[in-house]
DNA sequence: AGTAAAATATGATAATTGTCATACAAATTC
DNA sequence: GAATTTGTATGACAATTATCATATTTTACT
């Protein structure tokens, strides 16, 4: 059983008002485990027990649409928390968790965390504050959503990928997507999220390599949000 | 200078947890004010000092998009809180919130709120609770935009209207918004919206009488959704 | 009450986006 | 390694939605 201490997890999330007694116990009651890429980690309806930390990886948070498409709706990278949501509502989930790259996750039971809400205040605001970017990313969404043409939410996503998640030694974009993802992402049919691209790689704003993605003129790509 | 004790705001918030001691030094640092149809509260930007607390009436919570128009990401009425955000974040506003029907709105300084945070823990869990609730409606409303078309937003948004703030005597909505404002809630423009709205009348789902709208045929509108 | 301003309504048209079909490429399976 | 499945790409077309123009109605103002 690894501590908790030094886990990354730890420095990045709400768990940073934890002190060494509580990390303790809380090393002590966690599980971990491995989640491959395209593994679920919860489904929409499910009932969870407790939170999860993001050690390594990278998943997608979505909802399935009547439609049948999944809209992502966040990207849940390294060192951040999954599962408050639901654990704090006392609901059962209303997204599914999904690996977009192998994870390393631990479970920490419902009980814990509701015992450091109990004894630790600035958990609990910690914690306030990181539901709060939430919804303040999700309103931000929905604006864009609403207000803003496929293209510019395209652009929008491409550069946020960037930002967010870095890209590699040959300037392609770190996290690798599928087309189905991406148009899950801006809200739009997969086959106009690939005619975009294909656009964008035309009038050389990107270069498309399989699924490697490269931003070539990142100025034209913010000049269009 | 009214009591806290017996405000609706106090019966239907986080402000339930808050002990007889805790309510009268509130009530000695609450001013109350009222706030006209169309008037402002705040502004996209605006650093709050506090939080309001809605005694009456309604408010659009909205963000202005670059192409000029008004997304509403909230309707927030009697009963419901404003600004808790911002306040918790320590960040400025990201929304801007307007009068839909004249307000009685009591505003409670920043410091006496995170007192609360600081001594009542069950504040703390209420307040993290209702923002959890905030943040499953951001992210349905994300789907809902990206995957259904304005006609079945449309239909849904009308039912909601009804089942959030209830009919008249007559059958119409009580809540009256304008055109545009419904087009901002549903994002699209306003002249789509208009054309819906005919639509349905048209097809014998609602009536329209002026501002008025009265859902004649509530299965047909929900078969859409 | 009379006038100006704003909101609602509708037509015509263009632009955007989705859907269906099909082709090709890449990955997976046996 | 051949075969099957899955993902990517593109064309053709239809449907949806936005934009612009212009009436008409309602509301606000003095």
């Amino acid at each position: 059983m690894s501590k908790c201490e030094q886990c990354i997890v730890r420095e990045f999330s709400a768990l940073k008002a934890l002190n060494k007694d509580e990390l303790l116990r809380m090393a002590d009651c966690k599980t971990s485990f491995v989640v491959k890429k395209g593994e679920t980690i919860f489904d929409e309806g499910d009932s969870l027990n407790g939170i999860y930390c993001i050690k390594d990886g990278v998943c997608k948070l979505s909802k399935l649409s009547d439609n049948g498409k999944d809209q992502i709706v966040k990207l849940v990278k390294k060192g951040e928390l999954l599962g408050q949501r639901s654990l704090i509502s006392e609901e059962s989930t209303n997204l599914s968790a999904v690996a977009i790259e192998d994870m390393h996750v631990c479970f920490i039971p419902k009980q814990e965390i509701l015992q450091f809400f109990n004894e630790n205040n600035q958990f609990s605001l910690n914690m306030m504050k990181s539901v709060c970017g939430d919804l303040k990313d999700a309103d931000d969404g929905m604006v864009n959503l609403a207000q803003k043409t496929v293209k510019q939410r395209l652009a929008e996503t491409l550069l946020k990928l960037e930002a967010d998640f870095g890209s590699n030694e040959d300037g392609s974009l770190k996290l690798q997507l599928s087309r189905e993802e991406i148009a899950g992402m801006i809200g739009t049919a997969t086959e106009s999220c690939i005619r975009l691209l294909s656009e964008f790689n035309k009038e050389g704003w990107i270069t498309l390599q399989g699924k490697k993605i490269t931003i070539t003129n990142k100025k034209e790509l913010q000049r269009m949000i």
